[in-house]
DNA sequence: ACAAAAAATGAATGAGTATTCATTCATATT
DNA sequence: AATATGAATGAATACTCATTCATTTTTTGT
C-alpha cells in the first residue's frame, strides 16, 4: 500500500494491486465478517471500482483463497525471522517462537477475526485445510523438536515432546480466541505469563 | 427432533419446531459454512418448506442469534452437570471439566466448525459477543476458584490460580481447532494426555 | 508525438436469496 | 358433523451481489 501511495499513478503493477486488494479483503473480512464481504465492499475499501477484483482475481473464491495464502505466507516469515533471529539455544528459540504469537503484528484482533472466519469454513471449503495444514504440520515439528532438546538436556521423565508441542500451539491459539471474545478483559502481559509458567512448570530447569 | 419424528403430525408445537430448525442450521452452517448456508437450505435440512423460518424465528439474524444462544445453553448445561456429577475435591471437578472438553458429544467436529463460525464474527455482530462473554466470564471464575483451592492444598508458589485458569481455557479451545483443522492426526487421546502432563507439571502433588 | 497495449472504470446483467402473503391443511373444539 | 385455530406451504416480490464488458484513461515503446 505504501508503495503506491506515494507516487500519484492511477495504474499499479499487477502485483501491487493484487497485494492491495488482499489488504483491502483483509480489512472488509475483520469488519464485517466473511459472510457480509462483498467484492463491491472490498473495491470500495481499496478506493477503486466495483469491476477491479474479477480483473485481477477473476472470482472471489480466488480472491479468498489467496488472501488466506497471504496470512500464512506472512505469518511463515515471521516464524522464520523469529527463528533466525533467536539465539541458538533451544530455550531461546521457544522463547522466540512463543513471543512471536502475542507479538502485536501478529496478534492483532483484526487479523485473528480472519484467522477465525477461514478456519470456521475449513470444513466447507477443503482448499482452506490445505492452505492451512500444510505449514501447521511444519510448525509442530519444529516446535517438538525444540522441546525434544530440552527434555534431554533437562533429564526429564515424565514429559513427551509431542504432548507439550500439542499443548503449546493449542493454548497460543486459543489466547488468540480470548483476545478475540474479550478484548477488553484480555491482556497480553497476562497471556504471555501463562505461557512462562507453562514452561516453566514443564521445564523447570532452564525456564524459571 | 425425536419427538415429533415418532408421530405422523404434519404440525408441530411452536418450540419443537424452533429446535428442529435450530438443529437444521447446525448441519447446514457445518455442511456449507456460515455464509453459504440460505434459509432454503435449513428448511429443506429440517424437511419442510422455504417460509418456514421466517414464519418461527422472523428473520435470518433471529435464527442466528438463537441458534449460537442454543449452543451456549447446551454447554452451560454440560458444564453444570459435569460439576455436579464430579466428587467434591477441586481435583475432581477440575479433571471433570477437562474431560467435558473433549468428550465426543461435546469435541464433535460439526459442532466445532459451528462455534468457531460464531466466533468469527463476533467483531462484526456484538450480539454473538454478548452471548458468548457471559457464560465465557463464568466458566473462567469457576476454573479460577478451583485452581486457588488446588494452589492452597499444594502449598505452590510460584503459580497463579489466573494464569493456569488462562493457559487451561486457551488450551482446552486451541485442541479444539487442532481437531478441526487437522480431524485425520487430531488424536482424543493425544489431546487429555496434553492436558494431564500441563497439569501434572504445575499440580505435581494433586496431578501424578 | 503517436499508436498499441494495458489498466481501470462503472453501468448492465442475471443468478440467487430473504421475506411476504394468500391459500391449503391438520388438529382441536363445539 | 361443523367450525375455529394456527401451522405450513410455495409462488411472488424486492433486493443484493458476483460477474461481464463496452468504454475511457493511462502507460509504454518507437
Amino acid at each position: 500500500m505504501a508503495s503506491i501511495a506515494k507516487s500519484t499513478r492511477r495504474t499499479a503493477s499487477r502485483e501491487a494491486r493484487r497485494q492491495q486488494l488482499i489488504d483491502a479483503t483483509i480489512k472488509c473480512i475483520a469488519r464485517k465478517g466473511m459472510g457480509g464481504t462483498t467484492l463491491g465492499d472490498v473495491a470500495g475499501e481499496a478506493g477503486l471500482s466495483q469491476g477491479i477484483v474479477n480483473l485481477h482475481f477473476e472470482s472471489k473464491e480466488n480472491l479468498l483463497n489467496e488472501t488466506l495464502r497471504y496470512l500464512a505466507d506472512e505469518y511463515k516469515t515471521q516464524f522464520d525471522k523469529a527463528l533466525a533471529t533467536s539465539g541458538p539455544h533451544p530455550v531461546d528459540r521457544l522463547r522466540a517462537l512463543m513471543e512471536l504469537d502475542l507479538r502485536p503484528s501478529i496478534c492483532d484482533r483484526h487479523k485473528i477475526s480472519v484467522w477465525f472466519a477461514f478456519w470456521s469454513e475449513v470444513k466447507s471449503r477443503p482448499m482452506y485445510r490445505k492452505i492451512c495444514a500444510a505449514s501447521d504440520r511444519h510448525y509442530d515439528a519444529v516446535i517438538e523438536s525444540l522441546c525434544e532438546a530440552i527434555i534431554a538436556e533437562g533429564g526429564y521423565l515424565h514429559i513427551t515432546a509431542s504432548a507439550v508441542t500439542i499443548g503449546l500451539t493449542a493454548m497460543t491459539n486459543g489466547l488468540w480466541l480470548s483476545y478475540l471474545i474479550s478484548p477488553n478483559t484480555f491482556d497480553r502481559q497476562d497471556a504471555a505469563n501463562a505461557i512462562k509458567e507453562y514452561l516453566c512448570s514443564v521445564f523447570p530447569k532452564q525456564f524459571s
